[in-house]
DNA sequence: TATTATTTTGCAACTTTATGCAATTTTTAT
DNA sequence: ATAAAAATTGCATAAAGTTGCAAAATAATA
């Protein structure tokens, strides 16, 4: 077998799978693992691949690693404005934090005369940019991870407020496990905000879909809206279709 | 797996669930905690993740407020360092919000462990850095100009509190007038904490020193401590000390 | 074609890297 | 204050990588 041919191979190789192993490459040729290396040595200084030790890499598969200072902005953004058509003048809304409702924060319109009611400390120092939406603030002992107000007066604010929606930025939705987070206090507060408000949004980029965390907040039948960055009769979302859930 | 696949898959779940644990992380890719602990130091050492005991949290949530158009940083910087002289162990502190109060927020030492409690959502944003002390977050509507909550619920939270010492950032101080301020809400949650604290240490850089607003909050007597960028022994600082108030 | 030059390949000795384990220290939670 | 969880450190080991070199394969040229 030629060099050629080897690096040919190889090269496609990556391409497929993201990922070779020199070992197994160095099988499948029947050559030396020292000509495979040299082979990789060849591609990778031609800028093809990613070479690590045991192997190489695709090269989309590091350039994605460089570039992720902020995630999923795009995204986010996509969420933001769908969400946005859920908020109308006069409406009581009630958010959770999360850089995804940050991100809807930003957007508000101007003119949007609306009260936003929250225990993130983030979210309301980004809400306090408007002009002209009222702001509650649920106070109670900060939560450092998450950066919102937990415990039993935060909860018990919250019961007293009949919100007209709910939006969350979530960690973790699934359509047999529901809506799950990673933090008990976070939880607590969801659940009080979920059972308050009249609509429940979810707020999600596609790959929070079909991904669970430790602790549940409410089955996935207690969502109203599913807002993804997808288009809405994507595959992705038919078994939340299927589950009642309105998608947007 | 490959070393840096495991890594490209922790930095996509940390950006995707804001955090990561060792333990699950090992589990799932079949490695040693070790191994996860030295992947998690590599991605941290590239400023890509924030390790912390346990895992790792995504860096998008640990960015401070910016500092852009703060007046006198250094002057309020020494005030800070003054101020942190009164603050000890156990210690329950009411602060109100205010650019020199940020400043104090940022030198806290490391190894304090005291109950902070403010109205002000930059103040509890920037408390929410540091490792030991414990946040409370006053809820309320939250007035746009001064960033802080404000109205009855706050108030009664305020009463309900005796603060072993409250740090006030202020307006306007002046020996005849007092502490006076222009927005009326401001001067009524400041006037509740100073009710509820045994001691009242007013944080003023010079400029504002013999100076007058609207809306009187107290009498100067009513001060216990005036803390300024001054020598104590400064002229413009005899009337204050003829008061009673104690110059630091 | 024969012969020489050049490239490629595999091997052996050695170096480096990655990983897990055990002992100890630090952090965290109760 | 104490116990549990996690981190750190040093070390052992196996897998991977490197280097120099000689044999084999390929290309070039008389």
């Amino acid at each position: 077998m030629l060099k050629e041919e080897r690096q040919a191979y190889i090269l496609h190789q990556v391409n497929l799978h993201n990922k070779v192993l020199s070992s197994h490459l160095s099988e499948q040729m029947q050559v030396s693992e020292d000509t495979i290396r040299r082979d990789l040595l060849d591609l990778s200084q031609e800028g093809k691949i990613i070479k690590v030790h045991g192997g190489a890499l695709s090269n989309s598969f590091h350039q994605g690693v460089s570039s992720q200072n902020v995630y999923s902005v795009d995204e986010k953004k996509t969420i933001a404005y769908k969400a946005l058509n859920l908020i109308q003048d006069g409406m009581f809304v009630l958010t959770s934090g999360g850089t995804t409702i940050i991100e809807l924060a930003k957007i508000l319109p101007k003119d949007l005369q609306a009260t936003f009611v929250t225990a993130s400390i983030p979210a309301a120092f980004e809400y306090a940019h408007h002009p002209n939406i009222e702001i509650i603030v649920i106070g109670d002992k900060l939560s450092k991870n998450a950066k919102i107000t937990v415990g039993g007066e935060a909860i018990a604010k919250i019961q007293q407020i009949r919100a007209d929606i709910c939006l969350l930025g979530v960690n973790a939705f699934d359509a047999t496990d529901g809506l799950t987070d990673n933090d008990w206090d976070v939880v607590q507060m969801k659940q009080a905000m979920i059972k308050t408000s009249k609509k429940v949004v979810v707020l999600s980029i596609s790959e929070k879909i079909n991904s669970t965390q430790q602790i549940k907040v409410c089955p996935a039948s207690a969502i109203d809206i599913l807002i993804t960055e997808l288009d809405p009769d994507a595959d992705l979302l038919k078994p939340y279709k299927q589950l009642g859930i309105k998608i947007l």
